[in-house]
DNA sequence: TTTATTTTCTGAACACCGTTCAGTTACTTT
DNA sequence: AAAGTAACTGAACGGTGTTCAGAAAATAAA
């Protein structure tokens, strides 16, 4: 019988409406301003219907993040494809920090926030993967080919994203401010330091 | 007459008493966990009484930080004393990184947190300003005497910067948990990505 | 010393928050 | 139509930052 069938689709898209509404709030105002009663009142429901999806807060935004993951991940796929693993760790870098300083609100909750991490130890083998291994294993490659002054590639992973996301957080939680510069040098400055560090890390 | 020094010395003693017990707070349980009742318990007086000395919660944030980034400057004069200015750039990042590391939650308030560096734009010009100050003047230094692959003194502290901060950010928010490494491996990783980043501006 | 004035402090409240749960409503099965 | 199940909600609990009228304490004036 189709009913059960209907009644999970139903379920799932309930499910799916409300992390849709999540996601627009947590864009609109960021995560700590949001709160559930925002939310359920934004698909027009109790506040009370949200805990039947999710266990807590923490778990609606979990799933927000995987979504902005997999937004990252098609950032990725469309603007890092270039062949050559140099180019496309260029590619992949210079994403990375668009990505994040386009989409602010969703950097902080992928990379930032404190809260969905301390929920389930499994959630980082799931969350964030694809796009872990898409740069990984790009670095991997430039290491086998000589291409980059690193030997172990889990230390040039490190090194690689602590910078990009290093430009953007403090960028992002304002705190290149005391560089006193106008909003479009401080631009620059950041595509210029990631050119300057891929620079200093080419072979 | 003497009695409104005495006065006046009462208050600042209040203010710092709340100060202390607000640092001791934050950096028991973190700032957001914190909240100006527990603050006001460990002082023995009522919640309305900080609000008598500070505007909100972020003012007093705010002068947690301030006092933070003393104790950061603090490490720097100890720690980073070498005449030669490309062994004090080397002393200071690792200062950094190891100031960050060992203080999580005080580092969290200075560069992580969101709340104070929204309270007045004034407050970039004090809080912070001598931390940075040291560190670009040695900078600037290691540049001019060409020590450095770095031609702009403000783009090289942007990079250095974001590579501490990136190192430092990922570890205390739980990010490099998808490296899959032991507690010691990570320190160790942290360590080798400093020295490696600073073998590669090296001029 | 007693009264008046100023300073310091607090209890209670306001409007919010995440979360729970008994009880209502809507739907499905018999 | 009645019984049973699934979906939903109103009201509450204990917490938050913050405000403010009024109590308490310290000082000044009489």
């Amino acid at each position: 019988m189709g009913i059960t069938e209907r009644k999970e689709r139903e379920k799932q898209e309930m499910r799916q409406r409300i992390i849709d509404a999540a996601m627009y709030m947590f864009l609109e105002d960021g995560y700590n301003k949001t709160s559930i009663r925002n939310i359920a009142e934004k698909i027009e429901y109790s506040p009370a219907t949200v805990y039947l999806y999710f266990k807590d807060k923490d778990e609606l935004l979990y799933e927000v993040q995987r979504q902005a993951f997999d937004k990252l991940n098609e950032a990725f796929l469309h603007e890092a494809t270039d062949p050559d693993p140099w180019k496309r760790l260029e590619q992949i870098c210079i994403s990375y920090v668009r990505f994040g300083l386009a989409n602010e609100e969703l950097y902080d909750l992928m990379f930032i926030i404190r809260a969905p991490m301390n929920v389930d130890e499994k959630i980082h083998e799931t969350n964030g993967k694809d796009c872990f291994g898409y740069v990984f294993e790009c670095l991997a490659e430039c290491i086998r080919k000589g291409l980059v002054r690193f030997e172990n590639p889990q230390l040039g992973m490190l090194s690689v994203w602590a910078m990009g996301h290093g430009l953007v957080s403090l960028q992002v939680r304002c705190r290149l401010k005391v560089l006193d510069l106008s909003d479009g040098d401080v631009d620059n400055m950041l595509n210029n330091a990631i050119s300057e560090y891929l620079r200093q890390i080419k072979r």
